[in-house]
DNA sequence: CATGAATGAGTCTTCATTCAT
DNA sequence: AATGAATGAAGACTCATTCAT
């Protein structure tokens, strides 16, 4: 079926870029992008080192679109989850488990988030919209915003509550990575919860 | 008179150790410890290359000991200038306006913490007494628990407190260094402190 | 009708080798040789880059047919443009300024002479017929050897009054391309005439 | 003796840019500049790779460097050498058989003069007072004027009889290098020079 | 101790060439 | 014939580290 050609094709180089994405991610995140090397990723990949350079521009140009899809797939993919849940502060902390899930199952991009998107000043001044955490800033303080709008917490400075929950998840997932993962962060979870809901709650 | 060479000398030794590593926290904190190269140090210094060999066994060492520099100067010196606080919550805000103010002063020990202190794992593993986050959450961890003994607080899980609050001061400073330091950080830690203030607070 | 497709086909082949060639002439002149890749050589001709290898072994191959279309067509071209002019010595002179008129109107080519043709040392080993500057040579050589067996110019060395009129030329239009093209050619040519005119006419 | 170590020390630093320079030149005219690798060049002056980017920034840098020794040293060394000869035409023939020695005894600097300074473009452009070509072509145009101004020949143009005898020179000795010295430089000079002188002649 | 020239392993990147489609 | 993705050898350049002075 000839017909089938061409999106086959496609579908091709389309699994080999988003092939070589998945590899550079996770090179990226086991040795830290400046120590991991073009070779690395295309070993990891099992295409041969030039092969990168017909996909990317260069090792930089690699890391930002590793960046880009990271956001793009399981960033927005956690906020996303969590748009069917009414409640404000219920889908601020679902956001959060989602998130812990999302490092308890791929540490490497829990790496990258904690380490790269810091690191990458380069990514981070060109690509403002692109860095993780600062998305995950802006996504918390748009929702409590929400809350506070609709009187389900007592008004409160909505950044510093972002830079709260961020801050906290940002460093508990830093700390499990660093740590050997001895932490219980689900444990961990709900007790930061506790805390900041108590911090918000209306007073009665 | 040679009885005073001998003190002389160590202290010229001493100086040009510190006169190095100081140069160094600089220079790796500017240009991140991975694009800092020993001449830069050196340069920095005012001294040869090869002299920083002379005082360090290596690249790597030489970054540990910055580690333990700020760690012994700057990390304890915060923590320990809280000291006379009595009500522990009131210390950990002091803490925490200390810290706002190492960066303010001293931006680029700001970035060894909020950078180096993630990135370079060998440090890390090595040396887990001499993180400067870890640090932190220690010194976060003791003070939150004196609290709830003494009924200062209620009880909450002393280690989700300390994420919160590292977390958060992390992630502020971070905000700050990358953004062009547009934030208002002294309002932000207010902010903050009120919502954990009434997260924590003893039920009326 | 399948009778036409035969020449049809041939003359597809045949263009699209010669397409290739005046790309490859063109690329090869303006960044030289070594600087120019296969690549652009293909975007040039609006072709695959693999479709080169369909006509040419190799890019030195390519090279090689560069300078025998140069040769074949361009200085062929300029020598048989000469053919009618009984006078030997003038015969000379309109060669010189065929020549200057194809470096104006093809610099490229003029710089193929100037720097391909001898830069390029595997191709004048392998390929001693077919060097623009030697075939330049020994026109000249001939044309003077033929005016001093008809008396119209005293006994020189034939080889001598070559290498003064080619290298002359040669470095003219050397000049011409390197200085951006401030020379008054036309001039310069008559200028040289004059003096080569004097050096080898007939003493009165 | 300890007064000496300074000097030794700097003549030793000299020595080495020298050995590099010299190597250098030697490679680059055997293989042609973009042949040969910063490897070659190494070797041939028997230090270590890195050693080069101790005294030269970039391939390029120390090529250009090699024209400028080569101008400042060679080129200027011949025309230097004819100061003394009074009468003009007789020492622009002086000059010609000193770079006709020049070939013969460091051929490979014949091939840088007669190949790379051609090519070299950046170098052209961006030095336009160091190209031994334009160096030559200056002297001869410079000669030619005194000996007209003192009536040792008639009123030619100085340019034209630069390019003629420059074109010339520099066409001979690439011949005789790409033809495998089979050339008699020296009778070729004194044809060419018959030529030329008889051009040039105050009409008796 | 101090120096800084010398070293060479390690990296990114390019590009001629191949080959499956 | 035509295509262009894939390949990997090759080369410029960097920089931590050494060591003779």
């Amino acid at each position: 079926m000839p017909r089938n050609n061409v999106p086959l094709r496609k579908a091709g180089r389309q699994n080999k870029r988003e092939l070589l994405l998945n590899a550079a991610i996770e090179v990226f995140a086991r040795k830290g992008s400046n120590q991991a090397t073009i070779a690395d990723v295309a070993k990891k990949a099992r295409v041969a080192l030039g092969t990168v350079y017909v996909y990317f521009d260069s090792k930089d140009d690699l890391l930002q679109h590793c960046m880009k899809e990271i956001i793009e797939t399981e960033i927005n993919g956690i906020i996303n989850r969590t748009a069917e849940v009414s409640n404000h502060m219920d889908r601020l902390y679902e956001f959060f488990m989602h998130h812990v899930a999302l490092v308890k199952e791929k540490p490497y991009i829990a790496r990258f988030i904690a380490v790269e998107a810091r690191q990458n000043e380069n990514f981070i001044r060109r690509n403002p919209g692109y860095n993780p955490l600062l998305k995950y800033l802006d996504f918390v303080k748009e929702v409590t915003t929400s809350a506070i709008q609709e009187n389900q917490i007592k008004t409160i400075d909505a950044e510093a509550l972002a830079l709260l929950l961020v801050g906290s998840m940002d460093i508990v997932l830093w700390n499990w990575l660093a740590g050997e993962n001895e932490m219980d962060i689900d444990t961990i979870g709900q007790r930061i919860r506790q805390i900041l809901h108590a911090g918000v709650a209306l007073v009665s």
